[in-house]
DNA sequence: TCCTATCTATAGCGATCACTACATATCGCG
DNA sequence: CGCGATATGTAGTGATCGCTATAGATAGGA
């Protein structure tokens, strides 16, 4: 619609006076320290250094501008991920990846505690329930992405031939989102590591060749 | 200050018309679904079937409502551990017992799902700080009392001499607290329960005495 | 220059928030 | 009975919620 050809789209009235893509950054902030419901408008605004016209004609709504920022923050994330999965030459490799890099981005300081996905609809009333299900979606395909992963290393063999992995997959699962809500609560990376290594010993062992 | 000696205090105004425990049991339904921000009042004195000055006057405010609730919660929780540390016969099992408890109490159909202590703050704006310390300081509690039921393991030679007690507590509230998660998202208690079984691979296996 | 299109800031919309003033109702006590 | 004390229902308070009407500012195209 905005570009007929390959050149870029040379809108026709006052321009924009801020940059969309660092107000939405900012917004990822705001939405990952306090969640959706309890960030409110003007929360935003004086994060985003712009005023309530701008954000909607910019977003659409609240509930738009949340879907958007998850959406920025899980590309983000998944990024990560699937270099990670893609890299370990093993199943168990990659979840022990996985769960150290969690260790260090779950209470980095560069950022918020505890993961956007995971924490921000936690609290909300029933007029969320839109939001509510998109983040349930989004949980439920990192846990679907990560069931693919072992599933793979259980069809090079690494894993005993009875093993459920959708059961394994939801138990790192369950550590994952069990360490953000530690890092909430001021876990340091150094204990959350603590805990991705113990999450370790739970992998299946092969019955012993004898 | 209300009863002079050991007869029950006979109030000298015109007596309360509802049940005050009861009232707070619906306080607590509505807050662990919904948690404490997104909670409103008149969802409270909806669901309380109270008008605002009878909660006022009985619970003083919002938070001093919530805070009750929580304490009221805790004790009933408390009690159930109590009794699960006390009775099983090992660290191990106590372990055991309290995942598996878990598991079938955070997807129960008798109440809400997960649990209040973990959830219920999540989401918070900054108003909301000394509810926000007072759950932590209770989830620090209870991670703490897992910590003393595997030290009393520990102590009876269950565990292997150099096993860090404190990082595997956090372990085992890391697990719970991803269980409270996972039934937020609708794990069933049968998934939970795998996971509880997944989790317990982890406990630390005694060297091999050769 | 003028028109149209788009963004901007101010100011305020109705709804809901947590909370309460007030008058009335209902108790124990004398 | 009357009096003090407490609870109750009605009906609001000011503040904030998400959101927007409106008017002025700033761009390209004619």
């Amino acid at each position: 619609m905005k570009r007929a050809n390959g050149k870029q789209a040379k809108p026709r009235g006052r321009p924009r006076s801020f940059d969309r893509d660092a107000a939405l950054e900012r917004a990822i902030d705001v939405f990952w320290r306090h969640g959706y419901e309890a960030t409110s408008v003007s929360d935003l605004t004086a994060a985003m250094d712009i005023n309530p016209p701008s954000l909607y004609a910019a977003f659409g709504d609240k509930e738009k501008l949340f879907l958007e920022a998850v959406e920025r923050y899980e590309q983000q994330r998944r990024q990560t991920v699937t270099k990670v999965f893609d890299e370990a030459p093993t199943a168990k490799e990659a979840v022990h990846r996985l769960l150290r890099e969690a260790a260090s981005e779950l209470a980095c300081s560069s950022h918020p505690r505890g993961c956007l996905l995971v924490m921000s609809d936690t609290n909300c009333s029933d007029a969320s329930a839109h939001v509510q299900s998109d983040l349930a979606q989004r949980r439920a395909a990192m846990k679907a992405s990560l069931k693919a992963r072992i599933d793979r290393g259980a069809a090079a063999g690494e894993l005993p031939r009875d093993t459920d992995t959708a059961a394994l997959a939801e138990f790192y699962s369950t550590v994952f989102q069990g360490m953000v809500m530690q890092a909430r609560d001021g876990a340091t990376p150094k204990r959350l590591l603590a805990t991705a290594e113990a999450a370790m010993r739970a992998w299946p062992r092969s019955v012993k060749r004898s």
